[in-house]
DNA sequence: CTTGCCTTTGACGCGCGGGTCAGGGTCTAC
DNA sequence: GTAGACCCTGACCCGCGCGTCAAAGGCAAG
């Protein structure tokens, strides 16, 4: 299987797996003797699972921490699987990452008051 | 009045300044013989609304749609200062950045809402 | 004149998640 | 053998709000 089938399998790019790849959280595929990557069904597994962790909002920068881990939990057959924090809180990333987006949540949300504020009366409320 | 000292006098840099005047927020100023930028005191009353504009979160691009109005607000003794709107809604650009604001803070607090689901269980709740 | 800070323009860096282009090589079907 | 789709690497592009560096010239004080 090419880069582009797996990407296909995965439901993104050839772009995508050549940047996450190199940016560790998937390993070097084995190549062809042409150089062209190759990869299994793992692969494609495994790229289903960094997907859904992205769009969860978790970024590469976190995957990577816990790139290890996320082999553990490549196979739903796997008995870990489904265990609360086995997926997705490898090291406590994503508890981190809940914790930075309550950060911007709480920011924007101040920033958005003032701003609301401001288009009320700019001189009299707060100055 | 040089670049530095206008920067300083409004609690900025001169890059800021420069990326202003780029940017369409500050007219151009008028040059020493030499091509020195030169600032007056009405200049930096305009730098002052401006950060404070930028504080609030408007961006430049915002501040560029109305920077014509700018002018009527640059002056705190302006009659129209400190009325609804007068400053920080020219035009309805702080109305729609309000409205960006939240949108934003919608769609963080949904992911952030699913990937604390995520950590409590992600094969059982809704996978 | 020299010293030393200030100014000028231009260009790159950053953090994020890739998209897109450029100029090749490879594979597959006909 | 040839057309067309695919793949390779390297590099720039996006938005944002400047920071920082570079080379060169200006300005005030001694």
């Amino acid at each position: 299987m090419r880069i582009g089938d797996a990407a296909a399998a995965a439901g993104t790019t050839p772009r995508a797996l050549r940047f996450y790849e190199a940016n560790g959280l998937l390993p070097p595929p084995r190549r062809s003797g042409t150089g062209q990557r190759v990869y299994g069904a793992r692969d494609v597994a495994r790229l289903r699972v960094i997907r859904r962790l992205l769009s969860l909002g978790l970024t590469v920068a976190d995957l990577r921490d816990c790139a290890d881990r996320l082999d553990l939990v490549e196979s739903e057959d796997l008995p870990g699987y489904g265990e609360p924090g086995a997926c997705a809180n490898p090291g406590g990333v994503a508890a981190r990452r809940v914790a930075t987006m309550n950060a911007e949540i709480d920011r924007l949300t101040e920033l958005r008051d003032r701003l609301a504020a401001h288009l009320a009366g700019p001189g009299r409320g707060g100055g």
